[in-house]
RNA sequence: GGGCCCGUGGCGGAAUUGGUAUACGCAACGGACUUAAAAUCCGUCACCGCAAGGUAUGUGGGUUCGACUCCCACCGGGCCCACCA
């Protein structure tokens, strides 16, 4: 009995027919035919050296389901795949086993092709990309000196070609070498000392967004900061964008929050206050954001942070009377890391003595401190603190013994948080904003600061510019060289792709600079502009760069004059539905809108695509291990899907991949659930081969009622369900039908009519392609049953013309009946209040109100 | 601290979006077939009760003829962000 159902064998004929077939094959239509195609996208794996986790597949097969359906239903489907795979586990895994990344990847490309390969997939595998091959990452450096050769136009609030960026009349004065550092300085790609995140263990600086919470997101290091010169991209300047354009996508409410979050935008103002030294007024005001410029008058102490520049231009200048003390604490926050830091809420600081800021509003004097709560990376470093209003400040100027004034239009609404103001001073009223609301008062004290020449409303954005700079080899080289006449100098466009040499040793030295600065005979080349010598730049890029516009290349992968066709991108551009981990909402999420926005601007994308790439964003759950914990090496409880493939065959992986729970709910895996798929799948397959071999489908005259309206129900719910992405309901109503259909056949019953139990098995050709279409050419059809329309259901054959009447009374069940469908509203009281379990819970009494839900009940109350 | 989400059988979960709570699957139990086991098939399966009936969707209130669903409060759990001025 072991080959009651011989998947290995049908499995392994339908694969290779589709691939020879060419079923899956997007077709690439004029862009007027656009209303045809069908986008559905996957985040292309990281083909690591541990093979594909359980976890992959279930966003594959999900999509899966959808493009199939979609592609039954007469759509161009286009449903790609291909290699995210450059990155450092493979680096280091070359490293460790002293291989060339490049035969790493390739191997582990292979393994995974084979895996998900045996899953039947309908990819489009003529389209397979993968970032490591020149021939992408080419573009993918092309790319880069779109950015190096850019600048925002803030006018326009787009990006646009550097040659057309208006050089002010004073710097052209200046001569060749300002006007050329005007420019620099402007490009959407530019190179800048900064504060990097340095994991000291991968030797390599991270973006922000790579060492959240101050540990390496690689390896849970603790990042230090380090100061470097790194490649930037201007992201910033996109902020506004890429939050306003949030509002026309279909996006998970969730997805869309993380996006707003991270770019965290807030509104409020600068400040400028005058510092004072001793008597005299010092040339450089100090500068703050505050998002309350409406208690400006209840600052009572300044706080910057101690990394702030002008604390050394102070210290230097000789302005501070307890420098020891201050450079200490400054050695202190500077050797704090991030996660510290954030451990250690209880606040400290240090007083600038010698030093006062003077307060625009009412010219009082307020101290100035440095303390590590105030962030230099937000705002300009420094804060006005207004204890009285905010919680941060109040704390510290509690344990400081700072005075806390609280404002009295500002407070109004404002609660102060029923903060115990234990000392609080005198209750200040400025007059100006005498009875307004926070908002209003916000407005009215930016009006007055700009009246007055001390501030500025303005809008900041937690977003940082994208340090896009790796020390490290297993990356798209940067294709610029510097050349010590002509300063940065990009490739040439038909000299790309600058390919990565081979190299002796991987890894990366402690000096911070990439492995590829040792080969010096790849470093050392000639200027492309004057011919004279120059070095390559060595940094690589990050690993968000090729997945950044991945899914523009499936369009057209195998262009070699452009990244894609415009016409192809018309075509297909934007993305229909894009799936994917919930970690990957932000941030490729974002840096991929940006890119896709910046090619826009340019023109390079085609305008008549979407200014998102995305139309539409889901994003599937975990599959945790037995007993609902995270799988993972270490606990042993990591299931292969190739062992279950082996065993159990890839449609009842598939259908009990969709069946194990709501996709977006992590969801554990059950070697007993997965059984009880097997044997649904084992019923459709020797029901239907014993009913096809004997012939035995019952004529649609004699079907039974009830199967019918069962049918087209069941049609109705597994085309929603899909759609709605709601796939273990779709399962269990296939089930049902099934149970009801032919779990009797044999026994009590006849088989579906024919064109019943084609349509059933239409609708089960997503979830089970290969037992679907190997019973579709048993029923005797040639083509594959993956390019048949997808069935309908008849709206006026979901319901039976009966239905069971329930009758409440007092809101309880005491009665059921079997009903006509097209019962009146008086009949079905008449027949409700006739029934004796009924009556004898009226116990005599009159009803008081009859309700009847039409298709449903009566509902008596007494 | 902020934001989002979730609490339903022994387990994964369903519920037409305010209308018969517990679909479907797993596990468990009983039976048939078998020398026996597996597989398969037929049944039972929220709780209390012999039954009639009663009680149950984290807890307590509210709205309603009717609440898993809506509102308020609380308890418990998860995820993301977080000294962002």
């Amino acid at each position: 009995m072991a080959s009651i159902y011989p998947f290995q064998e049908i499995e392994k004929k339908w694969q290779e027919h589709w691939d020879k077939e060419g079923t899956y094959r997007a077709e690439d239509l004029p862009a007027a035919e656009k209303s045809k195609k069908f986008y559905g996208l996957i985040e292309f794996p990281y083909p690591s050296g541990e093979g594909l986790h359980v976890g992959h597949p279930r966003s594959y097969i999900a999509i899966d389901l959808m493009t199939r359906k979609k592609r039954m239903e007469g759509k161009d489907v286009l449903y790609p795949i291909g290699w995210d795979a450059f990155g450092l586990p493979t680096e280091n895994f070359a490293i460790k086993h002293k291989i060339r990344p490049a035969d790493a990847t390739a191997k582990n490309v292979a393994n995974f092709t084979r895996q998900i390969k045996s899953l039947g997939i309908g990819f489009d595998w003529s389209r397979e990309i993968n970032t490591t091959d020149p021939e992408y990452y080419k573009w993918t450096q092309w790319m880069f000196l779109k950015f190096y050769g850019s600048y925002f136009d803030a006018v326009e609030g787009r990006a646009k070609p550097i040659d057309l960026l208006a050089i002010p009349q004073s710097v052209a004065e200046q001569g060749e070498e300002a006007t050329k550092r005007f420019r620099d300085e402007k490009r959407m790609a530019f190179k800048t000392a900064t504060k990097i995140n340095w994991c000291p263990s991968c030797k390599i600086g991270l973006a922000n967004e790579e060492a959240i919470g101050g540990v390496c997101e690689r390896c849970g290091t603790t990042v230090e900061q380090r100061t470097k010169e790194q490649w930037m991209i201007r992201i910033t300047a996109y902020a506004q964008r890429l939050l306003d354009d949030l509002v026309g996508v279909d996006y998970l409410e969730k997805i869309k929050a993380q996006q707003i979050n991270w770019i965290g935008r807030s509104e409020g103002a600068y400040v400028d206050f005058d510092v004072t030294a001793g008597s005299g007024l010092l040339p450089d005001k100090l500068a703050v954001f505050t998002t309350r410029p409406d208690t400006l008058f209840g600052a009572t102490y300044m706080v910057l942070a101690p990394e702030h520049e002008m604390v050394a231009r102070w210290i230097e200048g000789g302005l501070i009377e307890n420098v020891t003390e201050v450079e200490t604490y400054k050695t202190q926050a500077r050797g704090m890391s991030e996660l510290q830091r954030q451990e250690n809420k209880e606040k400290t600081g240090v007083a600038l003595k010698g030093l006062m800021a003077i307060n625009p509003a009412n010219n009082e004097k307020i101290p100035v401190w440095i303390a590590d709560y105030v962030l230099a990376g937000y705002g300009t470093g420094a804060i006005m603190a207004v204890p009285a209003h905010d919680e941060r400040d109040f704390e510290f100027a509690q344990k400081f013994g700072l005075p806390i004034v609280q404002v009295v239009a500002a407070a109004e609404g404002d609660e102060t948080r029923g903060l115990p103001f234990t000392s609080l001073g005198v209750a200040f009223n400025s007059g100006i904003l005498n009875g307004l609301a926070t908002d209003e008062a916000k407005a009215k004290m930016i009006e007055w600061l700009a009246q007055n020449g001390c501030g500025r409303g303005a809008i900041t954005y937690k977003l940082r510019d994208w340090v896009f700079s790796r020390q490290r080899y297993w990356g798209e080289p940067i294709p610029l060289v510097k050349c010590q006449k002509c300063g940065w100098v990009p490739i040439p466009e038909d000299q790309l792709p600058v390919t990565l040499p081979d190299v002796e040793k991987y890894e990366p030295s402690d000096t911070g600079e990439s492995p590829l600065a040792a080969i010096r005979d790849w470093v050392e080349t000639t200027c492309p502009q004057c011919g004279g010598s120059a070095e390559r730049e060595t940094d690589t890029m990050p690993n968000w760069a090729g997945s950044s516009w991945y899914f523009m290349r499936y369009c057209d992968p195998h262009n070699d004059k452009a990244f894609a066709d415009p016409e192809k991108l018309k075509f297909w551009m934007p993305v229909d539905l894009y799936n994917g981990g919930m970690e990957h909402t932000t941030l490729h999420l974002l840096y991929s809108r940006f890119w896709y926005k910046f090619m826009w601007d340019l023109g390079l994308v085609p305008h008549e695509c979407s200014s998102e790439p995305y139309a539409k964003r889901r994003s599937h759950a975990l599959i945790l291990g037995e007993g609902g914990i995270k799988m993972s090496k270490s606990k042993g409880n990591v299931v292969n899907p190739d062992d279950v493939v082996k065993e159990y065959g890839a449609d009842v992986f598939r259908v009990y991949q969709m069946f194990i729970g709501p996709f977006d709910q992590d969801a554990p895996w059950d070697t007993h659930g997965i059984e009880g798929v097997k044997r649904f799948l084992e019923k459709i397959f020797v029901s239907y081969d014993s009913a096809i071999e004997k012939n035995y489908f019952i004529s649609p005259e004699k079907t039974d009622e009830d199967l019918v309206v069962l049918y087209n129900q069941t049609v109705k719910k597994v085309s929603n369900d899909i759609e709605g992405m709601k796939f273990n309901t779709a399962v269990s109503a296939l089930m049902i039908l099934s149970n009801k259909a032919f779990e009797k056949f044999g026994t009590t019953a006849d088989f579906m009519p024919k064109e019943m139990s084609e349509g059933f098995l239409k609708i089960f050709a997503p979830f089970a392609p290969h037992l679907s279409d190997e019973l579709w050419h048993k029923l005797g059809h040639t083509t594959s049953i993956h390019r048949e329309p997808w069935p309908q259901y008849d709206p006026a054959k979901c319901m039976s013309a009966t239905f069971e009447m329930v009758v409440q009374v007092n809101g309880k069940v005491r009665d059921k009946m079997e009903v006509s469908a097209d019962i009146s509203e008086e009949e079905a009281k008449a027949i409700a209040l006739a029934s004796e379990k009924v009556q004898a819970f009226l116990v005599g009494k009159e009803p008081q109100k009859i309700v009847y839900v039409k298709g449903r009940l009566v509902s008596i109350s007494v």
